[in-house]
Order: structure tokens, then sequence, then C-alpha cells
DNA sequence: GCCCGATTCGTTAGCGCTAACATGAAGTGA
DNA sequence: TCACTTCATGTTAGCGCTAACGAATCGGGC
């Protein structure tokens, strides 16, 4: 290989000066037109254009990066899971980021404690990422960011809805929690049991407060929760306890996985959903209309959580935005055919 | 707002010279001490560490991107689906990339035609991205890949494994159905029944050409495929028609949410899984084993293609391989209870 | 003592781009 | 006609870093 300095690098890749010397300009004619600077002569403005076409040129955001000491980056930090929730925020994320020019950047950590997203937030700083995303739906995740400095834009992503001071967006999962208990109270349930997720989850606390507060507003007595994580071999444990429980009529659980265990085991049990007992999920899952029975469930709409997280940002990013504002989604029913009324 | 070059900056980040300043060296020392250089005395490491700590400097990668002309940066293409395989297989390599200390920046397309992906891929390169990964199922993908330009070292993660010529990790997705329908065989089906996925990707490709030649070395005969997407959806629809033809003993799905539906279409109609016909998937979706009844499937190993994927473009990246090599990872079977011996 | 090689550092010159200022030409109003 | 703005472009100076080279210092072997 020839020594990078004593030759002439051959095959280097076009950049904005062989653009300039083709098309005959200066350099900076051809950052005018790149950048859409009015004041360039048509002519001179598809002269260069030429040029760029003809040399195949792609500019260096590196380069743009570093002159600029803004980016095009968005930083996300999330957990490594299959979730259905997160991925499909994360998913949406990216797109809606990708429609506006933005590049993303996804730092995933194994666990949501301190450490991690510390490591995580500090390594896009590094990059100068114009803005961060954290989907941080854990006590431990949120008191982290606690300490992250301030300079760089930042929004929370089903964070704690409680803590002031940080952009947040989040599903309205206590509302979410209502509709579903409502529903099985208006089919004529006395009472709803809960089975939930892990409790260091805003979400699953979410949904465990609106589903204890419709009962207490309907004069309705709570029963013990059945704690769970978020998986359908949790739901079906807490499922064959309460199978065994005459007087259980009707189940939320906090999410549809969780359900899909306990409609298992209901059926093992020989109790008939929605005969005998009747469930509620959340998430709706793409899968939960074809559960035996079809789950009703409770829809949180990702997309625009996604697009309320991006326009927080940008604004964030533009400095209208102080960062402490919250913008909040709410989810909606699905009436599937896992719920019906009581037999007495 | 005072004018950025008529007043001192304050408050900008620190750079090496400020370290430098500080540890009375020059800057290059800085830099020798942040990349490892051998050549530097302990006592003056440590007087620099001592102040990058002090001044909580953190390099700008921007900089040492346009300074060496690499970046540490993998971008990776991807559809925009919340499908179980893909996304777990994103989550993996997210992970493993940001082990090695790299960078993964995802763009998603909508649909992978030929234009999302040259675009995307184009931008990757515009970010002087080191190398890029394709997660291309289909033939649309596949194709658009072909007119790459090959200065970016680039692998194809479930492409064609027909096509030479390119980086390629895939599963093997024909092993694995063979896997399944070998299983439900030697359970004593005469036949087995096939529901198929979208017939443009090559995973759906691949099993059911798996399926069909292990039928024709058994000396059994295929019987029509039923086409379906990859949604439980159209597993129900395909299951309703299989539930009424009573020669349906065992079906092999082409995945577990189309076999979720098929569950349910056997259920509605009156079909005992597994009594009266058997039904196998295939990606082991987490939740499989709390289907009514437990799902028996195939699993192909996520972080193995993620790892395989990662070391075959490490290796391009480092100029060892000319991408061509290919690394195919074979699945296994997971025997739960929907597989049962054909009544007679 | 002297020479040679290794060790440890500093100096210089870019990487490719943008922002700020400079320049010259063309138009405008009195 | 002349000052005065507007437009179209060029020139210059960095952004923060690394690579290459050069200079000083140090430690032996003879």
């Amino acid at each position: 290989m020839d020594h990078p300095s004593s030759s002439v690098r051959v095959n280097r890749e076009p950049a904005m000066t062989d653009v300039a010397r083709l098309a005959g300009v200066s350099h900076q004619t051809v950052s005018r037109v790149l950048n859409g600077h009015p004041n360039v002569r048509e002519e001179t403005r598809l002269r260069v254009r030429a040029a760029i076409a003809q040399l195949g040129y792609r500019p260096n955001r590196a380069a743009r990066t570093l002159a600029t000491g803004r980016s095009q980056l968005i930083g996300v930090v999330a957990q490594n899971s299959t979730l259905f929730g997160p991925s499909s925020l994360l998913a949406a994320f990216e797109l809606a980021a990708a429609a506006q020019g933005f590049v993303v950047s996804v730092r995933r950590v194994k666990v949501l404690d301190r450490d991690s997203i510390t490591a995580a937030v500090e390594h896009h700083r590094e990059q100068r990422a114009a803005g961060i995303v954290v989907i941080a739906p854990t006590a431990a995740a949120d008191e982290a960011l606690a300490e992250v400095p301030t300079d760089t834009p930042l929004v929370t992503v089903d964070g704690d809805p409680e803590r002031a001071g940080a952009a947040l967006v989040t599903v309205d999962q206590e509302a979410g929690a209502r509709l579903a208990v409502r529903h099985l109270l208006e089919a004529g349930h006395e009472t709803v049991w809960h089975v939930s997720g892990p409790a260091d989850w805003f979400d699953a606390a979410g949904r465990m407060r609106g589903w204890r507060r419709t009962l207490e507003e309907a004069g309705a007595e709570a029963p013990p929760v059945s704690p769970a994580d978020w998986s359908a071999a949790s739901g079906y444990r807490a499922g064959l306890m309460l199978a065994r429980m005459p007087e259980v009529t009707a189940v939320f659980a906090a999410n549809d996985h969780l359900a899909l265990g306990i409609l298992r085991a209901m059926y093992e049990r020989g109790r008939s959903v929605p005969g005998d007992v009747s469930v509620v999920g959340f998430d709706d899952v793409p899968e939960a209309g074809y559960f035996i029975p079809p789950l009703t469930t409770v829809r949180p709409d990702f997309d625009t959580v996604a697009a309320q997280a991006l326009s927080l940002l940008l604004s964030g990013i533009s400095g209208e935005e102080n960062g402490t504002a919250r913008r909040v989604v709410t989810p909606t029913l699905v009436e599937r055919d896992s719920v019906g009324s009581p037999t007495r």
C-alpha cells in the first residue's frame, strides 16, 4: 500500500472542492447550493448540481457536524427487550425521526439501572447528539436521568408521570386501566381482580392505580393483587391461582401476554372465558384478536406517542421549550369476546 | 444573544487543547493518552487523565471521524415492523455492536422495495458508516443490494441464500422446516399441510422448500399450500379452510402467529389440537408455550445470527474478508403439546 | 567518552465543511 | 451622475482531531 501522504490519494471520495472545480465555482457556492441558500444564480445552481451528479458527490456529515457544532443525530436509549410496547414505540420513533431528516442512533441497555442509563446517555452526548430520547419505564431509569446535565435536550418516554422538571411523553396508564375496569364493572361484575406487571415499572404502577381507584369510586372492594412480570408464564401462574377461586369472575391483566397466560390457565382448569370469568388485557398486540377467546384489551397508540416525543424533542432542540413540557396520550378500549356478564 | 465570533465563547465544551493546557502538555499527548498509544510516561498519563476528569472533557467524535476518515458507526437497514424475528434480531445486533464500541444507527423503511433500500443504504454511506447491515428478507430488497457500490463493507441478513457474491448470514429455514415436518411424520401422520408466509420472503420460501422436500423424501404427497402473510389473522383464515377437511391431521405453519390463528380456527370448528390435528409453528415467540395448547415450534437463535453478522461485518471492515462469506445458523425444535399421533 | 537506538514529547499540516467577511457587479433613486 | 443598496460570488479562518515528522532526552555497549 502506498504511503498516504507521499502520494496523491487516488480514488478518494470527491469533496466539495472537487465539485467546485468541476463546476468552475468556489467551494462555498457549492455549500450554498447544498444548503438551499438564496442568492445563487439559477444557472450556477444547475451547474453545481450537474457536477455533483457527475462526480457522485455526497456531503461528509462529520465535517459538517464539526463545522457547525450541531448534528442531525438523535440518540435513543432503550432496554434490550422484545416486549411489544417498547419495540413498537422504538420502531415508530425511528420512522418519524427519519422522515424529519434525522439519524437515529439506538443504544440498548441490558438492565435499566442507574449506571447503564448514565453510560448510554453519556455515549450519546459524546456523539454530540442534537437530542436524546430515553425510554425509561422504571424508577431506577428515571432517577439516573435526574443527574444528567441539561445542556442536551432530552425527552423521557414512559417515565415517572409524577416527576417534575423533565420533558415527558407518556401513555395515560391510569385512564387505560379505568376503561378496562369500568367495562368489566358495567358488564355486571361485582369486582375485578388484577394481575399486575413488575412493581418498579411506571406502566404497571399506573395501571394498578387506575384499577384500584376505579373500584373505589364504584364502591367495590379491591381484591389482593397478583404480582407478575410481563410474561405469559407469570400470567399463567397467577391464572392458576385465580382459577381455583370461584369468586373470581373478572380479571384485568396488566398486559396482553399476561392475559394469554391467564386464558390458558382458565382453560386448563375448566373455567370458561367469558362464560365463567371475563378477562381484559392491555397493549392490543396484533395477535390478541386470535387468542381463545379473542381478547378485549386496551390499546395505547404508540405512533402518537412517538410523534409527540419527536415533536417535543424538536422544540427542545430549537430552543422553544425549556424541557418541562409533558404530553399524555390516552388509550382506547378494544372490545372483543373475552368479557361477558357474570352468571349467578 | 451575543455574536458567536465577536465574543469569547463562554461555556463551550472543553476541547483537547484545554485539557492539554491544564495538564501542561501538548494536545497530541492528550490524543495519545486517549487512544492508548504506548510511549507516554506513566506520570504524564495520570496528569492528563486528571485534567480530563477535572474538565469533564469528552472527545468529539465528529472531529475524529473527519481526521481519520473512518467512523465507529454501523448502519442498519430494517423494515418498519414489529414482527418477532426481525425485531429480535435488531435488538440482539444493537447490543452486540455496542459491546464492541460501535454506534449503531438504524434506518427503518416502510416497504422493502428497491428505492427505499437504496435510499437507506445511501443515507448510511453519507454518514461514512464503517459498515452496513441490511435485513433483506425479500427478493426486492436483495435485488436493490446488487446495485450498491462495494466500497463499504456490507452484510446481508436473511437475504437470498442462493445469491453469490455477498456476505450473508441467514437462518437455515429449510433445515428448520425439515425438523418440523419430520417430527410430524414420525408421530405417524401420513402427510403434512403447510400454511406459508408471503411468497416473496426468503424465509417463507425456504420453509416451504424444506417442507416439500421432506415430504418428497418420505414418499408422502405434498398437499396444496395455503398461502398467507405472517399474521394471526391470515393463519385464522387458512385454519378455517383446513378445519373443514377431515383428512387434515397435521399442519406446519410458517410462523407462530400463523399457528395461533390456526389453533383458534381449529378450536372454533371443534377440532381438537393435538387430538384431531397436530400443529407446529416457527420462531418460538416467548408466549408460544402458553397458547392453547402450548405450541411445538422451531427456534432460530437470533443472538447467534446477530453475533455472526457482526463478526462478518467486522472482518469486512478490517479488510480480512472480500465480502462473499456466508454463515448459516441452524434452528432447533422445541417440543410442546401441539403434536400428537393421528387417530384412525 | 561517544555513538546509537529507543523513549517521550512537541510541531505542523491537514480532514471537509460552514460562518463571517470581502469584493465586485448590477440595479435604484435623487 | 453619484452614493447606496442588493445580489452573486470568492476568500479566509476556524471546528477538534489525528498522522507524520522532528527534536530532545535517556540508557547502555564499546
